[in-house]
DNA sequence: GAGAGGTCTTGTCCGCCGTT
DNA sequence: AACGGCGGACAAGACCTCTC
């Protein structure tokens, strides 16, 4: 489609000729748009110049329009009809009728937490969205919630997240997970058997220390770390068949030993408690889909 | 990115002119 | 004479471009 005569020509020109056709008097036309008959005049000259048509004709007491005014009255009155209506109308998110795609970027842990929850109300409440989970990356994170890659970051408090805004999801504490029938753990485990175990060690950023490694030496205290790995659904299988312990997530450890012979045990030194954070753009702030999946996220109850 | 300076757009004022 | 449209002069502000 060409442009050309659109672009020259600004609404507000567009706005006068509807007056005029309406009013059929410039001073009348002016006094519907608030402006002085002369401003009118104007604007009914360059009208004139820019279709190459008189428009309206002196005729005893009226403008009247010439056929080429008549016949845009009503594309004229339609489009800018249409027009307000879209203004108008403020963007509206209709979760039983939308197909939106809501792009969650978290680790398989907390995919694992939140999904069933989130999953079963979308079923329920907007069977047409639909949700992809995709790898938190410790880099990069910031720029695809800023790009739109990724509407939010189900992630624990993150100092590299400063610019966003975010909402607790839930608290998370730490437990330990050893296989059944373990031959060195009984029914309580001590400090002192902790450490002289095998450990398992989850990092799902690949990087950094663990929370336990500190506490331990500041009490004088170490463990031997034999097993690492990014994803937290491997662990748990590796420790079902071997001595091996694992210090992770309460949530996990409780997930894992419904299915497999594993017991959940307290751990021998207080470990601080985290919390889960859903991270957004603040240009999502007042769009009205975002802030549905938000409402869903905050009130589901998630796997505890 | 901020500021300066030139240009363009828009609207008012006001006098002129044609019609009734 | 009154009314209403036309258009030139002007002002204000928006917009654009250039420079630092």
């Amino acid at each position: 489609m060409d442009h050309a005569l659109l672009a020259r020509t600004n609404l507000n020109l567009l706005l006068t000729l509807d007056a005029l056709l309406e009013e059929r008097s410039v001073t009348r036309a002016a006094a519907r748009l608030g402006v002085t008959q002369s401003a009118v005049s104007h604007a009914l000259r360059q009208l004139r110049e820019q279709l190459g048509d008189r428009l309206f004709v002196r005729a005893r007491g009226a403008m009247a329009p010439t056929p080429r005014a008549l016949a845009l009255a009503g594309p004229l009155r339609q489009g800018l009809r249409a027009l307000q209506q879209a203004l108008e109308d403020a963007p509206e998110f209709d979760p039983a009728r939308s197909r939106r795609r809501f792009v969650l970027a978290t680790t398989d842990l907390v995919a694992a937490t939140v999904s069933p929850a989130l999953v079963a109300r979308l079923r329920e409440e907007a069977p047409g969205v639909e949700l992809e989970i995709v790898p938190a990356e410790s880099t990069g994170l910031g720029e695809a919630l800023e790009v739109g890659e990724v509407d939010a970051a189900l992630v624990p408090a993150y100092e590299g997240l400063g610019a966003l805004e975010r909402r607790k999801l839930f608290d998370e504490t730490f437990s330990c997970l050893v296989r059944e029938g373990h031959p060195g753990v009984g029914r309580r485990l001590t400090l002192k058997r902790y450490c002289a175990l095998d450990h398992a060690l989850i990092r799902p950023t690949g990087e950094g220390q663990s929370v336990v490694d500190p506490l331990l030496e500041e009490r004088g205290l170490s463990r031997r770390v034999t097993y690492r790995v990014r994803y937290f659904a491997a662990a748990p299988f590796v420790v079902a068949r071997s001595d091996l312990i694992l210090t992770a997530p309460t949530r996990l450890c409780r997930l894992f030993a419904e299915a497999l012979p594993l017991r959940v045990l307290k751990p021998p030194l207080p470990l601080p408690p985290f919390a889960i954070y859903a991270y957004w753009h603040p240009r999502w702030r007042a769009d009205p889909g975002h802030r549905w999946l938000r409402a869903q996220l905050a009130s589901a109850h998630f796997t505890r």
